[in-house]
DNA sequence: AGGGTCACG
DNA sequence: ACGTACGTGACCCTC
């Protein structure tokens, strides 16, 4: 059976460039684009098994679109020359991968696809068309699937004729009147000014084609019938120029089309010579050039070390490397710190890497490796050290001396990246290449732990790579500012947050229990209410049959979809409570099920049996903001805003008896950061003040007094508040408040009126990222923002709440991190046996003796609201109980 | 493995 | 016109 692929070149050229991060080689030639491009089509090649395959690029500037209609395609952004210098390269890419490549003067990449599909179509050949672009929606037909990028490169979504159907409610062929009617910006397709996707379609809907529209102007209405009426022509033009032509002269070039997969070793030149080094091991490819000598011109530095087992050598010699260590790479098998295995570990030091077995690492001749561990004087850098940590701590090893951690620096440089693997800083930094976990170990059921031998390469190669980075990535740091908040308030903080999850906090299983039975008799109790409306049994935890009962069985109307059927969330079954008894049941079916599953019996798996305590891992190097995040479990996602799972919090209790939880959180602190960055005199004030901000904010914005800002009135308010720290758009706050866009908007310009410093600071900050290309936090943390310049309105308008919202939830962030590490001090200084156990993003919560409370009750605050001083106070409020629910 | 949903700040 | 609020993680289902 044949199948054929047939790539829109220039679109996925396009897609590949503004989707991928700018990376060049180390001749300093742009490969983003190309490098997207080819893990597209390994992809497909991988998934599809294409018989035949082409890409077709646009030819020249001028095409016959261009006879009727001189201005097609005017008004359009020059390609930017980081892109265009890529075209070339993906060209010479294609042939090393063998496959074939048209172009013809006069003619776009559509039409050529056009040509072929409905050469498809005649041989019933099934044919997969890829691209960026919907108009090819209009080639979909029995054999012919369009698969449309979706983010980034290799994400597509498939349509056929069905699918089509279902998302526009359109026949192919009308994609064309869709584009006659709404025009189409990116081409300077004109339309008719003012249809956009969702009156074309329902003009479509209505009338089926333009011609039809065109016909019964009559019955159209105000506004819109005098734009219909005036731009007849330019909706007949449009639909034209939107039509694909699919009669390109291409002869028998069909035949060309064959593909018979690529030659690996004239790939792997291709992929050296752009150093897309991840994709020669992906393909399994030998990898660049010759050990030691001669080099590949990539300009990488070769890697030259002896690797010897720290048990082959003399004691003096052990000490001698242990004090001019350079580097120590620490490897744990597994996700978790707290279980993880601890493999074994590595030090760098000059020409040599001294590698330890894990088994080793415990006997009796290895003492002088653990105290160097321990010495807090010895400097370590590692990677990831928090977790190294963790995992020694279980040996009863305590990590001391941490100066420099790659991860965390990594982190710091651009916390957006989620690869931050040292096989990955070796590659951004043009190291000798580290090879990737998953080639050593394999992933998943697939997880090996390879011979001693392999294993003592692959830490050596680590630590070597961690040696290199130290440097560089001070060098970075210290460009980009971040030196003094690494060294003095991240660094410390790793150590605090190892503290705090290896003490744990203790979790009561017999209260989780009890509330386990209950939440189990409610359960079946509501199935079996929602079985009985429904007259069916199903699955009601899945949405797809939830889905099927709601919509199709029992008619009620859909509201919203997703990719993959109806929608049934929360929002949805809270607008179809009205229509149907079943509705009210699902909704708290849901909470209850939610309660059962992640917080009793997910958080009793995570009671450790000896201790009765359960011990998170935070995660510094996460959130792109500076947050924190907790895993296995999360503790900052339990229960709180409504009462029935609020009572989990019932089940965190001290771990000694006669102790009390102690909770402590900021009040309003991100508002109050805004106070401070935007230097917004109303916002000051009210804080000054210290009034109740919403109620405020409902007085101002409505100008009225505090007795007359009734609940509604406050609500809205207090929404408008949460907007604002999100980076406002009044679309969001709509659909919040349930009330109209142009409502919202009035909301929003009210509070500027009011508020103009908060305008000042938005305008302003987006204006920051946009001649920067990232923003900052008060103590300097930085996030990139690439997208502020995207001419994808989507894209870019992310990328503007985002400039917004970062700085006052990162600044916050920061003001808890301060916090926490003068917290730690202050316990330890003071000699107090209180503990600090959570961070849950504005709260600190402790374990505190009786003896201590009043203590507590006061320093808590007191460090919270000193950590940073800014132009507004900061409030922090305390509370006490004998477990984590009484503490409110 | 990825999507849908929902818990938190 | 474009279609979203910012930042996370866990569980369940489906493929």
């Amino acid at each position: 059976m044949d199948k054929w692929i047939l790539i829109d070149g220039n679109s996925i050229a396009n897609r590949a460039f503004y989707a991928m991060p700018p990376l060049t080689n180390s001749a300093g030639l742009y490969t983003n684009a190309a490098y997207g491009f080819t893990t597209m089509l390994l992809k497909l090649i991988e998934e599809e098994k294409p018989t035949h395959m082409l890409v077709a690029f646009d030819a020249g500037k001028v095409t016959f679109r261009h006879e009727g209609y001189s201005e097609y395609k005017g008004g359009r952004a020059k390609t930017p020359s980081e892109l265009s210098e890529q075209f070339p390269v993906i060209k010479e890419l294609l042939s090393s991968f063998g496959i074939a490549q048209f172009e013809l003067s006069g003619y776009e990449a559509d039409d050529i696809i056009g040509t072929l599909t409905k050469l498809a179509d005649q041989q019933q050949v099934s044919t997969l068309v890829v691209t960026g672009d919907k108009d090819m929606l209009q080639l979909a037909s029995d054999h012919v699937t369009i698969a449309l990028t979706r983010k980034g490169v290799s994400d597509v979504e498939l349509y056929d004729p069905n699918g089509i159907q279902e998302k526009y409610g359109l026949t192919p062929l009308q994609i064309i009147d869709l584009k006659g009617l709404m025009g189409d910006a990116s081409d300077n397709i004109p339309g008719i000014p003012g249809v956009g996707e969702k009156t074309a379609l329902k003009m479509l809907h209505e009338y089926g084609s333009v011609e039809e529209v065109l016909n019964h102007i009559g019955d159209l209405k105000g506004k819109m019938k005098e734009k219909v009426e005036a731009h007849q022509e330019d909706a007949r033009m449009s639909k034209k120029l939107a039509t694909i032509f699919r009669e390109v002269p291409l002869e028998n070039k069909a035949e060309e089309l064959v593909y018979s997969g690529y030659d690996k070793a004239q790939l792997a030149d291709m992929f050296r010579k752009l150093e897309f080094k991840s994709l020669i091991e992906r393909l399994e490819l030998p990898e660049a050039g010759g050990d030691g000598s001669g080099g590949d011109g990539s300009g990488a530095v070769e890697a030259s070390y002896e690797i010897v087992a720290a048990a082959d050598l003399s004691a003096a010699d052990l000490a001698d490397a242990l004090a001019k260590a350079d580097s120590v790479y620490i490897e744990a098998a597994g996700e978790n710190p707290h279980q993880a295995k601890l493999l074994g570990l590595a030090v760098s030091a000059g020409e040599r890497v001294i590698v330890v077995t894990a088994d080793s690492l415990l006997e009796p001749a290895s003492e002088r490796i653990r105290s160097w561990l321990e010495d807090a004087a010895a400097p370590k850098r590692g990677y990831d050290l928090h977790k190294a940590e963790l995992t020694l701590a279980r040996l009863g090893i305590e990590l001391r001396g941490t100066v420099f951690d790659a991860l965390l620096i990594a982190y710091l440089l651009d916390p957006t990246e989620s690869n931050q693997t040292l096989a990955m800083l070796a590659q951004r930094y043009h190291l000798p290449s580290v090879p990737s976990d998953e080639a050593v170990y394999g992933k998943g059921a697939k997880f090996q732990v390879p011979s001693d031998d392999v294993l003592a390469r692959h830490l050596a190669a680590k630590a070597d790579s961690i040696a290199r980075l130290v440097p560089l990535q001070e060098r970075d740091l210290e460009e980009s500012g971040m030196s003094k908040l690494y060294h003095e308030l991240e660094q410390p903080l790793a150590i605090v947050l190892a503290g705090m999850e290896k003490q744990g906090i203790k979790v009561n299983p017999e209260t989780l229990e009890e509330l386990g039975k209950e939440l189990s008799l409610n359960i079946d109790r509501y199935m079996s209410d929602i079985y009985s409306h429904a007259g069916m049994e199903f699955n009601i935890n899945s949405p797809k049959q939830l889905g099927e009962v709601l919509f199709e069985k029992l008619g009620l109307p859909a509201m919203k979809k997703t990719k993959t059927g109806y929608s049934t969330d929360a929002e949805v079954l809270e607008k179809l409570e009205p229509y149907h008894e079943i509705v009210r049941l699902i909704l708290h079916y849901r909470q209850l099920s939610k309660l059962q599953s992640t917080y009793v019996e997910g958080l009793l798996k995570e009671i450790r049996r000896d201790t009765g305590k359960v011990h998170t891992y935070y995660r510094q190097t996460i959130a792109a903001t500076g947050r924190l995040s907790s895993q296995f479990p999360n503790l900052q996602n339990i229960p709180i805003r409504l009462e029935e799972g609020r009572r989990i919090r019932k089940a965190f209790v001290p771990s000694e008896p006669g102790w009390f939880i102690l909770a402590a959180d900021y009040s309003q602190i991100e508002l109050r950061v805004l106070a401070h960055i935007s230097g917004d005199e109303k916002l000051k004030e009210a804080f000054i003040q210290d009034m109740d901000i919403h109620t405020k904010t409902a007085m101002d914005v409505f100008g009225v007094s505090a007795e007359e800002v009734d609940a509604n009135m406050r609500r809205s308010a207090k929404a408008v508040n949460f907007g604002i720290v999100y980076g406002i758009s009044d679309f969001g706050l709509s659909n919040n408040l349930n009330i109209t866009r142009k409502e919202a908007s009035k909301f929003i310009e009210q509070y500027f009126e009011v508020f103009q410093g908060v305008r000042g600071y938005m305008d302003n900050i987006v204006m920051q990222a946009r001649r920067d290309g990232y923003v900052t936090t008060l103590l300097e943390r930085r996030r990139y923002l690439p997208e502020i310049k995207a001419s994808n309105f989507n894209l870019r308008s992310f990328a503007e709440r985002t400039a917004m919202n970062t700085p006052i939830q990162g600044t916050a962030a920061d003001i808890i991190k301060l916090a926490m590490v003068r917290m730690d001090e202050e316990l330890r200084e003071k000699g107090l046996r209180s503990r600090m156990l959570l961070q849950v993003h504005d709260e600190l919560v402790f374990e505190v003796p009786e003896d201590e409370l009043e203590t507590m009750k006061k320093l808590v605050p007191e460090v919270m609201e000193r950590a940073l001083k800014l132009d507004v106070p900061l409030k922090a409020d305390v509370s006490y109980g004998v477990n984590w629910y009484e503490s409110k």
